[in-house]
This record gives C-alpha cells, structure tokens and sequence, in this order.
DNA sequence: CTGTTAGCGCGTTCAT
DNA sequence: ATGAACGCGCTAACAG
C-alpha cells in the first residue's frame, strides 16, 4: 500500500460550518419557527404567498435541511425500518433487498440495512441497536436461531416481519419460498429425467427452518415415489474440516454407483446457492472441467453462474419476496391487528443442460 | 402465491406498549433524571453504590433502553455514518462492506448502508437523506457522476470518503485499488504467456475514475512493450443492445484472428467482474463449455465463479479498502484537517487455467 | 393566516 | 452525592 500525499491542495480550514437549524430559518425569514415548520409540511394552505417566498429564499440561502433525527423524536415516527440480513454473500440476500428497498421507495420508508454476516452476535447488536434507534419496524432475515435473542422485537415488541426463515417461538408474518412445493418440483424433476441416484445435500437445518422444510419435501417426493427415502448429506460450509469429510462420502457414493458403464449418472440437489456452489467447485476439482457428464446439480436459487455452468436451478421470487415483507410491515405498522400471516410464494424451475435429456 | 391463515394463535391486541422513557426510570427508581443519565453515560464515580443498585432494577424492570435519536439530538453526534453503495450486485461492493462494518465495529460506529442500485436519483436521494439524519460522514462508493450530486458532502459539509472512483471536483479522501499497478500486472501477465491479441473489454468509462484509471495503464503497458496500443472494447451493460453490438464485434474479432491453425489464443482482460460475467456467458454460448480453448479470459475482480471457470484474476485487497475508509472517515470526524489523502492498495494475480501455460 | 407556548427524550450546567 | 432547570431542533395545540 502506498499512502501517497494530497493529489489536491489541502482544504482551507474551514470552520465546520454548523448547519441552520429551524431557527435560523425563522429569524432569516423575519417570522416564527411555526411557519417554517407548517412549510416544511407542505400546509401552504396556512401561508400568504408572501410569507411563503420569504420562507422559501430564507431556506435556499441557508442551505437549510431539517434534522430528521429532532423531527422524529417530536413526531414519534421517523419513517425507519430495519433490514436485517444474515449474509449477503449470499446473493438471494441482495436480491430480497432490491425488492424491500423497492417497496421502501414506494411507501415512503427508510430501509436501515444491517449485515449480520452468520455472527449471531452480530444479529444481537444490530437488533440492539435497531431497537434503541427506534425505527418503527424490522424485517428480519434471521440466522437459526432461538426467538430469545430476537426478544425485543415481534409481539411485545417492535413489529417485525420474518424473510425465508421462521422463528421458533416467536410469531410474527412470515415471507418466503413455499419450499416444500420448491423441493418437490426439483426432485420430481430429477426423477422424470430418469436419475435413480438423488442426493439433496443441504447445510445443518435443524435450526433452520427453510432447510429443514425443503429436507422433508425432499424425503417425502422420493416416499411419494416409491424410493425409500431419499439421501440426504449435511454440509456445514462453516467448518471446512466437516465439508471436507462430507464431500469425501460423496466421492464415495459417486465412484461406486457410478461405475457400471453407462449408467444413469448421480445427481445432486443442493439446498441452496452456497451449497450448489461449494459442491461445483469440489466436482469441478475432482472431475475436471467435464465434471457434468458424471453428476448432474440441480439447485434452489439461481446465481449468476449458474447459467455459465449450466446447472439447473429453481429461481425463487426474491424480489417479491422483499416487496411483500415491506408491505406486511407496513401494514403492521399503520396498526394492522390481524394474526400472523404468511405468505409463500412459488419457485421457478430452469431447465439447463445439467439435466436436459 | 398463497396466503395462508395464521399459523400461530393471534396475539392479543397488546396495546402498543410505550417504550420506557428516561423519566420513567427515574420515577420508578425514585430519583432524577440527571442520576439515570449519569448511570447510562458509566459516571459512576458520582453515585452511590445505593443509589446505582436501585437504577440498575429500574432499567432491568421496565426493559428500558435510551432512545439514542434524543441522545443524538442533544450530543451532536449520533456514531452514525452512511455508507453509499452504486451496486450490490457487484461482489466486490459486498466485500468492501465488510471491511467497513469490522471497522465501525472496531471504532464504534453504525454505518447505515445504502444501496443506490446504480441509479443516479438514487444516489442523491439518500445522499440527501444521510444529510438529513445527520450522520457524521459518509463512504461513497458514487456512481460516475459529477460533483454536482454529492453537494452536500465533502468540503463544505460532511465529511466524506470515496471509495474506488474518484469524484470530478470533489477534493475527498479516497481509498481504492491501485488501478494502474493492477491493469499493467494483468498486461504483462497476458504478455509473458505469449497472447499477442489482447483485448480490454470496460464499461463505459468517461465519467469513472477507476474505469478511466484501468484502461489508461493497459495503453500504457502496451505500448511500453513494443504495441501500437491496445485494443479497447467498451460495453455497456445497461443496454442490451449495445453489448450485443459489442460482442458481435469482438466476435469478429475472434474468428478473424483465431482461424490460423494453432494461432495464439485471443486473450480479453475483463476491466471488472459484471463485464467478465458477461463475456464468460457470451462465450460460452457461443462457443459451448470449451470456449476457454479458443479465448482466454483475465479479469479485475475475484467472484466465486472465477475459480469455478478457472479464469485469471487480480484479487482486490477489498476488505482493506473498506477498513482504511473507515479509519480515513474517522479521523476526519475526529477533526483531523489534513489535505485530501489517496489510500491505493495492490491488487495480487491469481493465475488460473485460462492463462496457465 | 400567523405567532406563542409547551413539550418529545435526553445531557448539562449549576445549585444544593 | 444528587436533583432542578434549561435547551437541542422540531411539531402540535392554542390563541390572536
């Protein structure tokens, strides 16, 4: 690194200039701080059009902005809500965020967007500080955990509104993939295509709902099939030791049902985009570039690459996903009294070479 | 979509339980406010161990927490910065985030982050929003745009950080990737492997410092090396349209030059990872899975899909970048009066089949 | 139509 | 060691 020296002249020390406030405007304007606030409301219903052009020269020549922080703790609103994300590395995160902050735009919120980044200690202090900050409503992409560290949030609490993942003890409206239909139309879909060998591979879901949903879809499309049950391989992307492990029973599994010469080759359905992409980069490894020719990967989420690799996937809704939260809490916070809600929305299947006949 | 019935009991229409104020502790404690405010702010040295245990029970008993908007409002500082993304989409905006947010965490500070989804409107709506706020300075990560949007900060008002472009009359402090150690890195990298037909693809980069930065030092290192110059291709990946013009060029390109037996590959530097996404997916399109046997693809920026595709890359120190803003940003809120400083970092090549010998 | 007054929740003198 | 009173920037009655 090199931290060269200023490109520019160095700023003339300027006084940092202590913006106006509601004040200043008032006595720029010659009146009381009443009229400039009825301005700032737009209640030019109440203001001479003189008084009105005196107000409105008075702001631009103070560059005056109102403080949003003094309006809200007069007014009890701030129009603020939380965002809080698991992991947004995740690209499914990103995307629910271009529809929450849609329906933000529309609705006239402020979306405050904090990154947990998988710490539930993190999620704490966010939820924490969230709280103390006072925004009128959460919408909460939780990690799998308890409802205990959610605490002040939900019933007694600020309204909150749950995304892809529940809350174990905590009731609250919920927006989502209907992951059971999702799970179901993959594994029907590897099954027509005439895989026998299905393995859903999928990171620890106890404490998870999502997963844990999409696991039993699973399970229960292959009953439903006749199959005893279907294979299912935990893979814990956090612990590499574990994934490693994990991944070395999946060689395993591949080399002995694969051998028998042209026979149907294995595939694999991941859970999620993490999942789909640490299994690809360890085939892609393993097999080489031709890795698709021996197993084939089917996918819940759709990620750029996956239509480079040419995996198939289910795309889920994810930017009506976020629109829908925001305006479940919106509702919520208008004052809807109703019971929790849910809404699940369906997932899409795209069909790409991975599984084409 | 389906939305179903509650799937939880409705709660009892709690009547919208008012959050604790400072006054109730007080009262509850049987004191003053000035005491609860000596508590909150670890005065202890002025209470009486009596008198604490007492507070403490208040605060336990009414689950009160400060409302740090007043708090804010009466300090002048509320430890809240803004951190402005152009794009989320862009794994690199991901990373740098999360450098930032170790480093708030580091220092105390809560960035608000705000996603202008690359529209300029966008961009201001929540640079006047920060404003507004009053958060005590802002990282801009700006879309190319001129000085004229981001008025409100830099030299007169809050200060501010740019992060990997530079602004046209904004004198800020600005942290980034050393643009043009990186572009000729990845020259002379395609060079040593004997590519003779290089390629630099970039978004449209006039009004984008960094973009401008990159294809300026491929130039250079061309030329240095004997070339009459590169040849740029500039696609821009909001229009369709063109980017398909654009690639049927360089399609052109490809065929004319590759069609002599065992020619030297054609070798294309991607200026970043969206642009390299989309060469990867027209290539392989129209060249099928083996498109890397006739292009070769090196790009700045490191997605997850670079190893899976196995292409060169130059890995952005991007948590760097974002820790350094952070302390950048700090300093100056902490009055530092110092010129406009740079922070440029190495980016490190990582070599991949596509450019392997 | 317009200005005065009284807080919102909290921090800060300044007495006690 | 403790508390009363004032003010931060703004909005909301309540007069005039």
């Amino acid at each position: 690194m090199s931290t060269t020296p200023p490109a520019t002249p160095p700023n003339p020390p300027t006084a940092p200039t202590r913006r106006a406030t509601i004040t200043d405007v008032a006595r720029e304007a010659g009146t009381g701080k009443t009229s400039i606030s009825r301005y700032l409301n737009g209640e030019f219903s109440a203001l001479s059009p003189e008084l009105r052009a005196r107000i409105e020269a008075a702001i631009a020549r103070l560059d005056y902005q109102p403080n949003q922080m003094a309006r809200g703790l007069k007014r009890g609103r701030n129009r603020l809500i939380g965002m809080l994300v698991a992991d947004l590395t995740n690209p499914y995160s990103v995307e629910v965020l271009q529809g929450v902050e849609a329906a933000c735009h529309a609705l006239g919120l402020m979306p405050l967007i904090c990154h947990a980044a998988n710490e539930v200690e993190m999620e704490r202090r966010y939820l924490q500080l969230l709280t103390t900050y006072r925004v009128e409503g959460v919408i909460v992409n939780a990690l799998g955990v308890r409802e205990e560290t959610l605490r002040p949030v939900g019933d007694g609490g600020i309204p909150a509104v749950l995304v892809d993942r529940r809350v174990e003890g905590l009731v609250a409206d919920m927006v989502g993939l209907d992951n059971g239909a999702a799970a179901e139309l993959g594994t029907r879909h590897l099954l027509e295509r005439g895989f026998e060998n299905i393995r859903f591979v999928v990171q620890p879901f106890e404490r998870v709902s999502s997963r844990r949903q999409r696991v039993d879809a699973f399970d229960r499309a292959m009953r439903d099939e006749g199959r005893a049950r279907g294979h299912t391989l935990v893979l814990d992307l956090a612990d590499e030791t574990a994934v490693e492990r994990g991944l070395a029973e999946l060689d395993r599994a591949i080399d002995s049902l694969d051998g028998a010469g042209t026979a149907p080759r294995v595939a694999l359905f991941a859970a999620n985009a993490p999942v789909a992409l640490r299994l690809a980069l360890h085939l892609n490894a393993r097999y080489g570039a031709h890795w698709q020719s021996r197993v084939a990967l089917l996918s819940i989420d759709d990620p750029d690459w996956a239509e480079l690799a040419g995996i198939t996937t289910i795309r889920q809704p994810t930017y009506d996903i976020g629109y829908r939260a925001v305006e479940f809490l919106h509702e919520r916070i208008e004052g809807a009294q109703t019971g929790a809600r849910d809404c699940l929305l369906p997932g899409e299947l795209i069909v790409r070479a991975s599984t084409a006949r």
